[in-house]
DNA sequence: TATTCACACGCAAACGTTTTCGTAAGGTTG
DNA sequence: CAACCTTACGAAAACGTTTGCGTGTGAATA
């Protein structure tokens, strides 16, 4: 089994000194055409590579990225993450993508972790866990010792540094316009607990959308969520008998989950009431009848984000100190599920 | 800003040398209570990590895992990374996802740069293209370097190493013995093209229940896509008129499509057709009706998979020429759409 | 023949660690 | 008082690069 090999090693063979490899790899007018040429035959022989590692210590920089997520099992944010690798391997960078399991431990944990050495600089999505804890000693900590940090979708409004998000609640009422626009009156939501900062964004539009239309919220169609894996129950419970002609629903299961339990208490969708999703995932494509939702273009932000994270990283020192929110526009997917048949 | 806090500063800041920082940050005898405890005191006000990069150099081991996989966008395969990373972080490694979209030219790309310094060794599942075009050099290069590779999922027969799989021809054999017992006689198959190993294997355990049962294997009854993005077309062509009383579909995505197509022809699943997939993912558990499936326990194969990479990379010289095939039993996951109400 | 000048190359420092070995100061022993 | 032993610390090498600068060689010039 050959080791890797370096230029001490070439230097050895060849009878030449390190730097003059070194100089020769580079094509440096410092050394001779012919030694060039020996050099370069030799190193394409044995397939040297440069030690990235050797080079991130001397140039004190990584090259590399390091984006954090709540789950990895999660199809929007492999979309983000989609883009996150799109801009940053055309620029030569390399991605490490940690999950934090919302976990606020393993959040500072994978934080410290690339941060001592590993990455030059963050893509983050904070934990469920850290917005309820609201300890960000982490994040600042890292930003303090010159390491950039994007934000994006579940932000911290009081940290201060680049962000990319959308807007959650103009989507929200994006949806919730969409509803009324085709004679919808009683619209019921199905959201998460309010320190989930997008589920409380998402329920301020739908209120919004309300509103603009005159129509008075009532506390009975709001529901909100705790326990995301076990809501079937209480979505079932809270639809059962309800006068409602509209779902909004802020996440793909959440809507899916609806539409499950109304075919059950014998309802039809879209027919007898209509649904409506937010995320633009697997199963709003594929489901049937296929979801009407807002779709966050997850590709996008991570471009978006790595744009601003490399521009930070390879920016002059005036830049440094400027941040930008980046909004992504939100689109309405007009698919089945809020399709009036005959009306 | 202030920088990241090194050995050398502590040093200079205590008027003592490097060395004995060092050592008094890991409680040696030879330095004196006082003079640790004044370090130690010093190191933890000014936050002091060890750099990594300058750890990964010294001691030749970067403690990172580098996972390579098709596409980041797949339920499957971030179950997988899951595992890895569940065990990865339990013994103190990193991890490094990079998805080479298919292509094999992004895998020979990601896995250099990876294999040039930033991770001791390898996770991968080939990209369809280097499937079809059959060349491993960038794999066997890795290896002949020393850094271990543990294949998944797609692996490659002719590359000798570990690998985590999982027996495709039993699970399809599973799925199609459940359609059989189930009482189901003309069970089309719903399959990749050959060159993707685990849909020709798919296939092969297909046809293997139908001999096992004495069923003869009808041409007709087999359609092997290539273009999985446009599949509903091809699929809707397939079925219509087709005289079967089941589906036995390789992935989520077919059998969910298939169901479509059904309805579109006025066909019922489960009462008149039944329906399996394969792949335990989101679509399986929500969609209505809910999947019968074979789930390939992706987790377990992660936690397999960084395991056996583990092992090799901490043991002995011995154990490094032994190369072991791990196989992760599949099972049956009953649902509704194999379920006959009535019959 | 002595001076100058390319040319082609090597030396050494630096990045941040760890670790082996050397050594000065002070104390103990015979 | 000399020989020796602890104790507590520092010097230096090593990991693999890059790069500014110094330098020996031969040829061209005066």
């Amino acid at each position: 089994m050959k080791q890797k090999v370096t230029l001490k090693q070439i230097a050895k063979e060849l009878d030449v000194s390190i730097s003059t490899v070194s100089k020769a790899l580079k094509d440096s007018v410092e050394i001779s055409l012919d030694t060039r040429q020996k050099v370069k035959a030799f190193a394409k022989l044995y397939n040297y590579k440069p030690n990235n590692i050797a080079l991130s210590l001397k140039n004190r920089k990584t090259k590399t990225i390091g984006v954090i997520i709540p789950e990895i099992v999660h199809h929007f944010f492999t979309t983000v993450i989609g883009g996150v690798e799109k801009v940053a391997n055309e620029k030569g960078y390399n991605v490490i993508i940690c999950s934090s399991n919302n976990s606020f431990d393993k959040e500072v944990i994978n934080m410290e972790m690339l941060a001592s050495g590993s990455a030059d600089g963050f893509i983050l999505s904070v934990a469920k866990e850290t917005q309820l804890k609201k300890d960000y000693h982490h994040i600042e900590e890292t930003m303090s010792q010159g390491m950039p940090v994007v934000l994006f979708d579940r932000i911290i409004d009081e940290v201060v540094c680049d962000k990319v998000i959308i807007d959650d609640a103009k989507g929200a009422q994006t949806a919730t316009n969409h509803l009324l626009t085709i004679g919808c009156k009683k619209i019921a939501i199905l959201t998460t607990v309010d320190y989930i900062s997008v589920g409380k964004l998402r329920t301020n539009g739908y209120l919004r959308a309300l509103r603009a239309y005159d129509i008075p919220e009532k506390e009975e169609y709001v529901l909100k969520i705790e326990d995301i894996d076990n809501c079937e129950n209480e979505i079932s419970e809270f639809l059962k008998n309800k006068d409602i002609d509209a779902v909004f629903a802020v996440n793909e299961l959440f809507a899916v989950t609806a539409i499950k339990v109304l075919n059950q208490q014998g309802k039809k969708v879209p027919n007898d009431i209509a649904v409506i999703g937010f995320t633009d995932g697997i199963l709003s494509k594929h489901f049937i009848p296929s979801l009407t939702t807002i779709s966050q273009h997850g590709e996008d932000m991570g471009i978006r984000a790595a744009k601003l994270l490399i521009d930070k990283l390879e920016g002059d020192e005036a830049s440094t100190e400027e941040y930008r929110t980046v909004i992504i526009d939100t689109s309405l997917v007009q698919r089945q599920s809020t399709k009036k048949t005959n009306k």
